[in-house]
DNA sequence: GATGAATGAGCATTCATTCAT
DNA sequence: CATGAATGAATGCTCATTCAT
């Protein structure tokens, strides 16, 4: 038996609805995502109303729920967008590197500071969205998008240690978890960011771009 | 005059609330602070209703409302009760070193430390608390009780000048502004704790206890 | 001139529809119907949504609109179909009976009990249609669908007054209006069954086929 | 754990509430719940919304779910009251009968039609409330109320036992299932009951109440 | 005839806050 | 100081119905 996405209701008959969304339907859907964004950075998730997206996205409550569900998979949505979006830009960042021209050691500087400014150029980039992704992680457990977000995320991780598998081995980074790699590079980023970015510093974030690859580096290096 | 805690009116024959607090009083709100802090923690400060603090704290609603006026102040309370003791934390660990029987770069090493293990210990031993108030420092300065936590904060950053502004004009140390510091030294274990108290890494936050301290030196040292 | 099923407005261009529908037309209808009845009898009729019947009968809600006009038009469509079902039985019942061979006591006995085996019988065969039908007679006074129902009901009274009017008079039954006549045959049956088929009785309703036969003979003899 | 009954959340604190209702309060909530019962006999009960319970009562919806937690309950609420003021009229029927001065024919005799009587006497007296009561049976199983009314219920059965289980054994009244006695007695008089509350039948039901008695006896005596 | 996106009035329910006792 | 009944604005969500394609 499948229940309804929306009523949660379940019913003898029910079959799983089969998924074809039109081109114009996406454009829809990818324009609300972005006001529904702006209304969630402005206010916080709990405290926008579905209201609030209707007139932000000129769109009837009935159609946003005909698309979405709930507000929560609209919360979730955004921050798949989001997170999407990001993970592009450091797959970028990363792929520009060659590593047969370059040795161990310049391989790990140049990976590790790909990291930081991907991390860096993103959240000044798309402050807003910035915000609202790394405050959420934890909405999108819950909601069935988690799934999609899961995939990505294990595909960072596996890229990661993809790159770093083999420098560690030769020692000229520290031997450390992935995750702790993780929060040397992001962690000061995001701190500053979202204090920068709640106004209570007055430096932007580009400021320091150099500062916090370069600290990462310092930080990780052997 | 005096503004009502309540309603935030104020009246030229309201006198100031009497001064010394009873010994049972405070207890009282001491432990209606923690066990809101255990809401919050549980389900978030938005979805914490105040029916939810008035079991957990065995109080009626009328009374919570008589000593903290509204849910805000509430939180606020919670926040700062939290942060006050997570200082006292910092001002200890950093009482301890000597600086008259150390060189600047050991001076410059053990201060950096010093806060790094204070960050990750409290954090170790207060999790709900550590949660709650890293992700809740916007909440304050709403309320009208962000006057007592700007003086606290503004105290530990002067501290912290007062501490690296010599080193860091010896050399022994970057140049970078206070917020840098602050962002080098307390970002990777907070992001790392954040995940780690979400339950998406195994390995407790204690047993990188050295490496954060070494990677957050090493990023700031000259 | 003519009513348009759906609108109920009328025009004086409209032409009443085709009068032929095509056998698909028909099968597909009916299959609806039946399908339609078990989302009712799962979920009660006022629960019961328009995109549960589109889901269970593998249509679209324009389609479903298109033709029956309206949702409570279906519950009636539903009800009808049953109420025609089961007088077809009741006809079928009373028609074996041979009055010329029986004396005047054997008659209505015979009457009376072909009436209690037509509800005990019809009941357990269908059992969703019948507690649909016998809990929503209301429901179609509404609808402009009444009319076809009052034709099939008055044809039933009709055709027991009939039976029962030449008994009445020679007192071998007791004389009373027709409604208490139908009260006594179907009230103990419909009772039973209603718990029965809530399942708040273990014993099926046929286990007590004779037993409700001779009941309400015994009630309603002279 | 336990869990809040308006709210279904649970929190570890909570605590069973202790259930001290005050006089004054009683009265209300008994007055709240004659008026919600002419809504929903009314209108229904599913098309009785909330705001007309509150016009209706002249309370605030808050008032409202502060009492009985939600709509269902409230239903409930009034179904339960509806029930028990029809059980003590069957018992007060019931206990005129003075068993040591009677034949066992006569004592069954004069049980049977005191059933009977209760119900007619009952309905008529109440006619909403008995449309309600007899109509949502099924209703009260979900909501925790359930309890109370089993209790109600099985006490009536075990009067019910009590009375006809000696008479069963002597043969004085035929040989069959609590149940089914329930639907000879009180299955004719629901059954015209409902058409005539419905408007369908002209002749009130006190006119058949001598009817409704003897018919019963009839039908279940030896 | 069929489809399903769009609509928006309507509903149950929540919850911070007030205030009489 | 404590209590908890009362309040009602606000919110998320549902669902019958319409209509352009």
């Amino acid at each position: 038996m499948v229940r309804c996405a929306r009523t949660g209701k379940s019913c003898e008959f029910m079959k799983p609805s089969s998924p074809k969304p039109q081109a114009k339907t996406l454009a829809k859907k990818r324009k609300i995502l972005e006001r529904a964004l702006s209304c969630f950075s402005q206010h916080g998730v709990e405290n926008t109303t579905i209201d609030m997206i209707c007139q932000a996205t000129d769109t009837s409550v009935g159609s946003l729920y005909h698309h979405f569900g709930n507000k929560e998979a609209i919360a979730a949505a955004v921050f798949i967008e989001g997170m999407r979006d990001f993970s592009t830009l450091v797959m970028e960042y990363l792929s520009k590197i060659e590593p047969k021209e370059l040795s161990p050691q310049q391989q790990a500087e140049q990976g590790i500071k790909a990291l930081v400014y991907a991390n860096v150029d993103w959240i000044s980039e798309h402050p807003t969205w910035a915000q609202f992704v790394f405050h959420h992680r934890g909405m999108v457990s819950k909601g069935g998008a988690g799934d999609t977000l899961k995939t990505d995320i294990s595909a960072f991780y596996r890229k990661l240690t993809q790159l770093m598998g083999p420098l560690i081995e030769q020692g000229v980074v520290k031997q450390l978890p992935v995750q702790v790699y993780g929060s040397f590079i992001s962690g000061p980023v995001h701190d500053y960011a979202r204090h920068y970015l709640a106004g209570r510093y007055p430096q932007p974030l580009t400021d320091f771009r150099e500062t916090f690859a370069e600290g990462a580096w310092q930080a990780l290096k052997n």
